[in-house]
DNA sequence: AGCGATGTTGTATGACCGTTCAACAAGAAT
DNA sequence: ATTCTTGTTGAACGGTCATACAACATCGCT
C-alpha cells in the first residue's frame, strides 16, 4: 500500500478568484431570494466557502454588496461595448431586448438591488459612476443614428427616456411576466423611437 | 384638590383604526428604510405602539406587507378612478405624471416593495389583483381616446407599454434623479403615444 | 359602580444577524 | 524537508429578528 493521500480541508484560491467567486455566490443569492436574502450565511453556504472570507476580501458585507452591484451592470456593459466600432442604434435596441438580457435571474437581481440603491448612500455613488457610461453609449448611438457627430439635448433627452422604458419593460418582466413579451417590449420601444428619430 | 385623573396607559382603538395606523407606519419605514428596515420593532415605534400589535391584527409581519401593499397602490387607484365619469386619456396622463405621484415618499416604497414581489408569493397575487384594474383602466381610456367603445388588442398593448414606461420613469426618478424631471418624463410619454394614438 | 369583552402591553424565547479573531493549513520559496 | 507567507476556517460575541403569550387596562354595557 502507497501512503495514502491525505484530503485537502479547503482549496486555496487567489484573491481574485476567491472574490470573483463570492460575488457570484451573492448574485445567485439576490436573484433567488432578493436583498433580504443577501446573508453572509446564505452567501458563504451558495459559495461553499467559510463564513469569514466575505470580511477578510471585502471588509463586510456591504463591500460585497457593492462588488455586486458592478457584476450585475457587467452583461449590459458587454452588450453595449461589443465590437470594436460603435453599434448602429437599432442593434443596440435588439441586444437590449435579446433573451441573453431578459434572462429572469438577472433581472430579479436588479429588482432587489435598485430598492437599495434608493436608500443605500454607497451604492447610489455605484449606480451613478454605471449609469453615466450606459447613458452616454445609447445617447452616443441616437445621435449617430441622426447623423451628428456629437449628442445634443434632444438625444439626451431620448437616452433617458430609452432608459427608462427599458427598466420599465425589464421590470415588468420580473413582476408581471404574464402581461410582457419581447414582442410587447419591442412594440414599445418602436413607438417611443420612431417619432424623434424618423423627423430628425 | 379634586382627585387626580390617573393617565391613561394607552389609547384603545378599534380593530380598523389600529389596522390603519400601523399600515401609515408600515409605509413610512418602507419609504425610508427600504424593505431591510420593515421589521416589527421599527414599524411599532414609527407607530408608537407595542410590539405585540402586528401579530394581534395582521397574523405576522407579512400580512400587514401585504397590507401595505395594497394601501402603496391606494393613490394610483384614486388617482385614475377620481371624478364619476371616466377620465380622457390626457387627464390621466396628466394625474399619473403630477407632483402627487412624484412624490419620493411613495416612490421608495414601489421600489421596496417591487423586489420583493419578485420573490414573495403571496405578495405577488396581491400585486397581479390590483395591477390588473390599473391595466384595465389605461386601456379602456385609451380605447375611448380611439373613439373604441372597448378596448382591443392593439389598445391592451399600449396599456402595457405605458405601464412599463411610467414605472421606469418613477424608477429613474428615485435612483438617478439627476437624471429625470417631469418634462423629460412628459416629453417621453408623449413620444410613445404620439404615433399610436394620432394615426388611428 | 361593577362586570365582561377585547384591545394592548412587554417580556421571554429561540433563531439568525454581521463581525471579529486566534488557530490553522496550503502552497511557494528555499 | 523546512520555513514563511497568507488564504482559510469556525467558534464566540453582542445585537437584532419574529413570534408567542400571560398579565393587564380600557371602554361599552348593564
Amino acid at each position: 500500500m502507497t501512503a495514502p493521500k491525505p484530503a485537502a480541508k479547503y482549496k486555496r484560491l487567489s484573491p481574485e478568484a476567491r472574490a470573483a467567486e463570492l460575488v457570484e455566490a451573492g448574485l445567485r443569492v439576490l436573484a433567488k431570494g432578493g436583498i433580504t436574502a443577501f446573508t453572509i450565511d446564505n452567501i458563504c453556504k451558495a459559495s461553499g466557502a467559510s463564513r469569514g472570507l466575505i470580511g477578510h476580501h471585502f471588509g463586510g458585507k456591504d463591500g460585497l454588496l457593492a462588488a455586486c452591484y458592478g457584476a450585475a451592470y457587467a452583461p449590459l456593459m458587454r452588450a453595449i461595448a461589443e465590437g470594436a466600432e460603435p453599434m448602429p442604434l437599432a442593434a443596440l435596441i435588439d441586444e437590449l431586448l435579446s433573451e441573453r438580457q431578459l434572462r429572469p435571474e438577472g433581472l430579479n437581481i436588479w429588482l432587489a438591488l435598485w430598492g437599495e440603491i434608493a436608500v443605500n448612500p454607497a451604492l447610489r455613488v455605484e449606480h451613478l459612476r454605471q449609469y453615466r457610461i450606459y447613458h452616454a453609449t445609447l445617447a452616443a448611438a441616437i445621435a449617430r443614428h441622426l447623423g451628428r457627430a456629437a449628442p445634443d439635448a434632444s438625444d439626451e433627452t431620448l437616452a433617458t427616456a430609452l432608459i427608462a422604458l427599458l427598466d420599465g419593460i425589464w421590470l415588468e418582466f420580473s413582476i408581471a411576466p404574464e402581461e410582457m413579451s419581447r414582442a410587447k417590449a419591442r412594440a414599445a420601444v418602436e413607438a417611443l423611437v420612431r417619432g424623434p428619430l424618423s423627423g430628425g
